[in-house]
DNA sequence: CGGCAACTGTGATGCCGATCACGTTTGCTA
DNA sequence: TAGCAAACGTGATCGGCATCACAGTTGCCG
């Protein structure tokens, strides 16, 4: 089967799914799906009953985001490559909470829930590899939660900066450039203030753009922010 | 082992450990401390290294929760026996980020990392069993999020006492009687402020006091206050 | 290349809820 | 049972941030 020695050839190597050892890999990949998104395609929504497939991204990007009673949208979460996503409905066999939309071309495999859960539960390896996931998701909900409730705007904002960094460069790039919008729907602030915060960081060198790309020129000031708020 | 065996009959009934194949209970619990907690007495201090066990609340409360930059106090979660506390740093082996305190006396036991892991890990039933409790849990926060963001006091603080009810009686009673503090360390607001809310409510006949207890007399509106708003 | 929709910048306004300041009540314990 | 610390009630004040309003700006698509 070569189109499956193709699609583990391009799985991320620190991904979830190459925790699995090569036989369950493939007998997973047996069974998944792949799909190609295009941008701002959706392929969980909020509410759906059917939640009987986790999501993994090979390529492109995600967004895991909520409409809340009020109709403003909240942005949980961006995906990269190699994370999986939507399996929360799946471990608890509840309804879709969320929104997931794709950020641009992007290449996901459609898991179903049986083969995925049989493919952790037969290695202990990637069981725990699948725990600590869901425990550091655990932990950076609860910091958000923090965040929110003890930060002013420039901190909170300065989180969701931080947490866009990409890993793979080491100048200020983020994974994906988002809107004002998007910053304000993902660290719980309105859309005109992000303006207000960004334009000042400008003029004090702290961020650059590229255009309409944010570049982050003094990450160091901008953690030190998000952790210990305005005294920093 | 009959001090086992007595363990195992005053185990909840519903709780994680009873999803275990007896034999791996009884292996676990043999591994187990049991400790006798003093009100208020700390078994998890947020900051601590040492995260090599898990805590399973036999009977009794405890409370889970944060002080955050700035000396604020946040409360996650308040347990009820049959819940497991401090899991998270044990999956992903970080240091504790949360504090956890007896709310009475209490019994618990003190699960040691490996041996916990070991009986998950022979029983993919029990497997699933943790798996869908992170999950709620998940879930749980994400909620929290939106409930900060999205809603005024009075929704937020609805949301708490509902989270509060203790499901065994169906009169509006709570697991445990708090405090005006503690209340507003769950649900993020001032003192002041809950004092205002109840009184309102109280007034209103949704809620009743008992001395310093609450009773919920009109949960189905507290309910929807907590879902939809102020609009409820 | 022109026009339109989405995104961005910035002031003015208003309100929710934190904080401060105190007085009052409760219940523990000595 | 007196005394004291912790918990509660309530008004006054104040500031941060959402909201409104509207003017630029960008860039996409026909």
């Amino acid at each position: 089967m070569d189109a499956i020695d193709e699609i583990t050839a391009r799985l991320a190597p620190d991904g979830l799914l190459l925790a699995l050892a090569p036989d369950q890999l493939k007998a997973l990949l047996r069974q998944a799906t792949r799909r190609e998104l295009a941008p701002e395609e959706v392929i969980i929504s909020q509410g759906d009953e059917r939640s009987d497939f986790a999501v993994y991204l090979v390529s492109g990007g995600l967004k895991i985001s909520f409409v809340s009673a009020g109709g403003r949208e909240i942005i949980f979460n961006y995906c990269v490559p190699g994370e999986l996503a939507g399996e929360i409905a799946l471990l608890d066999s509840g309804p879709r909470t969320a929104t997931v939309t794709a950020l641009g071309r992007s290449t996901v495999l459609l898991l179903p829930a049986h083969a995925f859960l049989d493919a952790v539960a037969a290695n202990p390896a990637s069981m725990m590899r699948v725990m600590s996931e869901l425990a550091r998701r655990l932990r950076q909900v609860n910091q958000v939660v923090e965040s929110d409730r003890t930060f002013s705007m420039g901190p909170r904002l300065a989180r969701s900066l931080v947490r866009l960094i990409d890993p793979a460069h080491d100048d200020g790039r983020l994974i994906y450039s988002p809107s004002q919008s998007d910053l304000g729907a993902f660290a719980g602030l309105a859309r005109e203030n992000v303006s207000r915060l960004l334009s000042e960081w400008e003029t004090r060198g702290i961020i650059a753009r590229e255009g309409r790309a944010l570049l982050l020129r003094d990450t160091e000031y901008l953690q030190l922010l998000s952790e210990f708020g305005d005294e920093a």
